[in-house]
DNA sequence: TTAAACTTTCAAAACTTATTGAAAGTTTTT
DNA sequence: AAAAACTTTCAATAAGTTTTGAAAGTTTAA
């Protein structure tokens, strides 16, 4: 397999990967075309490797950038944007994290602790099993919860530190 | 706020927090009022109580029991089937980690191990750019799958055992 | 064996999300 | 101050996904 087949490839599944992930396909697609490019790449260009709309291109630039997963350059002399992607695949982890944390597992916690401050009679096998399934997908949620925000914060924690250094 | 409308919140709750997660929001749903309910629920009354059509019901309830997060039970003298989810969250987290794994990770990681062994010209950029990117995200990827494979098989090892403890 | 009870399928329709592209906006250069 | 170079917006449209419901299939009981 030649270099262009072989990114061309990558493309597609990173980008397969995102939507399965709740990602925009395009999105996924253009931070596989950053990483994989030894330049930072203009809109223009972008648009022109992976066939997509100017439109399409800017909003898709923006949101990445909204991740942390891509920056701006700005060379001397020249008027255009230019695009590269943090490389570290740890980073990208990270921030992939960190930003899904945020959408979605916040607003679920706090669903979750309103629900679980519902009171009703201990006698009803409804209000029982509500209670139940509530008070043990809350703990595991505030436990995720809890442990994201360390590795987040922390990579020197001891405990995490050394966990860390397994998957490096 | 009163349990039924504790209920439908979480319902409502649960199925967003699928689709954002790529796991179809009915069926996120279904298995929310599966989760809160002490008994074992027909397609009938599960239609009836999320307004869904029947087919919609009887994909979403083999999708479910598909991903093992709800049984079939067999009432003696009955015709009809019920329903019931699986309760216990850890038991839960897993089944839905190890389908994930299976559908998603296993072919991005063959995939990665393919790109993997392109060869090319160690002084273009483009090759080593290329290269540094899919080894790195190839090992990361390599080493998320060690990891959950040894989760979801022996929760018993000394050293996950201790770590699960903590989320439980 | 036939009717009734129940389950499954699938093409069409509804709904949701992503993409386009032209127009408007902004910044820089002349 | 006007033109050129570039970026952003957004309504219309396309693409993708989910849902419906009627028809076909299956199982059990009489």
């Amino acid at each position: 397999m030649e270099l262009a087949e072989a990114k061309s490839k990558f493309i597609e599944a990173w980008g397969k990967l995102g939507s399965e992930w709740g990602i925009n396909r395009t999105m996924a697609q253009v931070h596989a075309l950053l990483l994989t490019s030894p330049v930072a790449m203009t809109t223009e260009e972008i648009m022109e490797a992976l066939s997509i709309s100017r439109g399409n291109a800017n909003m898709t630039l923006r949101d990445l950038i909204g991740w942390g997963l891509i920056e701006k350059q700005h060379k001397a002399g020249e008027r255009k944007e230019y695009f590269f992607a943090e490389k570290d695949t740890w980073t990208i982890a990270r921030q992939v994290a960190q930003e899904r944390k945020k959408r979605e597992l916040d607003p679920i916690l706090k669903v979750l602790n309103e629900l679980s401050a519902v009171k009703g009679d201990e006698k009803d096998p409804e209000y029982k099993t509500f209670k139940t399934s509530i008070t043990s997908i809350n703990k595991l949620a505030g436990n995720v919860n809890k442990t994201l925000e360390t590795m987040l914060k922390a990579e020197e924690n001891w405990f995490w530190g050394s966990i860390f250094k397994i998957f490096k």
